[in-house]
DNA sequence: CTAAAAAATGAACAAACGTTCATTTAATCA
DNA sequence: TGATTAAATGAACGTTTGTTCATTTTTTAG
């Protein structure tokens, strides 16, 4: 009863991360003792510390790599897609970002929901870097609303609003949907590429019934912000 | 120092409410101990127990409180609104819905992050009240957007996915709104209900560039609920 | 082959947890 | 006025918390 044979460290390291996950993502960070994911890792409470120095470092961990992976995944998806004509326009641009993000979403929606909800429980340096990363992924979308706007594709009050709406919308997915359930994944990303685009689509030359929305475009306040690498 | 002068006991169960509905916000309903809340009412620990006789009926007094008051407060707005010209049209009430949403849930951010984020510290039973309020609310939601889609006035792919994005996007603001902010209350309504009416605007009859989602109106999943009164 | 490092155990730590209770004081009611 | 009830105290209860540590076993390195 000490170390087990044919034991490497980090096999043990990834059991606890994926016990972790699923357990702070049903039952919230704070609501989960070390003594719970040890038992459901199939390992003694002190353990976990040659693997992690503090649970605050689990909790890190997941997030971060969750943060960096979704980030280049979103970078390649797009990569091998516009090495063909190099830059698309903001309309292919958007509907690529729906669908790759409701993609993301529902394949991996405890480290999603986690992310999201358990920012309160990092600590303040911790939160920074996780908020900056973030922002990252939130510039992305407001590039492709903002290029949207200038090449007249797409009307949007206000890009920031827009954004923050649009990336509520599609994040909101992992809080009903079940893998079972009545729509298959391919379905529910057509119908958010549906609403997304309507949402932020271009009035055409006719106006639309009941359309008295303010169209000024406020500029000043679309300024793009260029992503900042994080180390 | 035992009972002090001139206090009644509702009082003080109005200021428990209040102490941990902010602290409950802020750091999440299993972070927060009783001796917190005792230190933020200005009160000794014991005497929480003579307004509530546990932490969690704490929490599901500031839900349930909410959650009628919400509904409550919706019912109320569109009473006064309606009695002029009988039922409105649903492009109409969809905007009323909207506004309605947004100066809530900027008026009231705290209760509204709590109701969302810590239904998971519900225990089984008060989970199931709190579900059964929300669905009333969400009901309200698909029963405007039904009634838009057989007035032909909207379009919606699915009436539930519709109402579940139309209401992520709305209730998204709390996590960025700021009393402070760029943006007045009264702007964001505006952006938001552009956002909303747009998203679900019926097509011209001239088609829009590049739009080529699914019209499939599937009137068989779009039954329209009716909403059971909870005692 | 032997010494060092890695991986696990399980007991132990002090602190904090939700909750209870005897007690004290103020308000209410007969 | 006197008895009862309401509201608060603060100590105490038994758990549970995150974390540490001496110890044991396995793996790796020299």
């Amino acid at each position: 009863m000490a170390r087990p044979a044919g034991i490497k460290g980090e096999q043990t390291r990834q059991r606890i991360l994926a016990s972790s996950l699923a357990l702070f993502a049903r039952s919230g960070y704070a609501a989960v003792s070390m003594r719970e994911i040890a038992l459901d890792v199939g390992v003694g409470a002190g353990a976990l510390y040659n693997h992690f120095t503090t649970k605050q470092h689990i909790l890190m961990a997941i997030m971060e790599d969750h943060m960096r992976t979704l980030l280049s995944a979103y970078s390649a998806s797009t990569y091998s897609a516009s090495t063909k004509v190099g830059r698309e326009d903001a309309q292919t641009q958007l509907e690529a970002f729906v669908r790759f993000h409701i993609s993301y979403h529902v394949a991996l929606p405890n480290e999603v929901f986690l992310s999201y909800m358990e920012l309160r429980a990092l600590e303040p340096e911790n939160f920074k870097i996780i908020e900056a990363l973030r922002r990252n992924y939130e510039t992305i979308l407001k590039d492709i609303l903002t290029l949207g706007v200038q090449q007249r594709q797409m009307a949007c009050d206000d890009i920031h609003v827009g954004a923050m709406a649009i990336l509520a919308m599609l994040t909101g997915v992992t809080s009903w949907f079940r893998q079972q359930g009545r729509l298959t994944r391919p379905e529910i990303e057509s119908i958010y590429i549906s609403l997304v685009m309507r949402s932020v689509a271009a009035p055409m030359a006719d106006k639309i019934a009941g359309q008295k929305a303010r169209q000024n475009q406020d500029q000043n306040n679309n300024r793009t912000q260029k992503i900042m690498p994080i180390k």
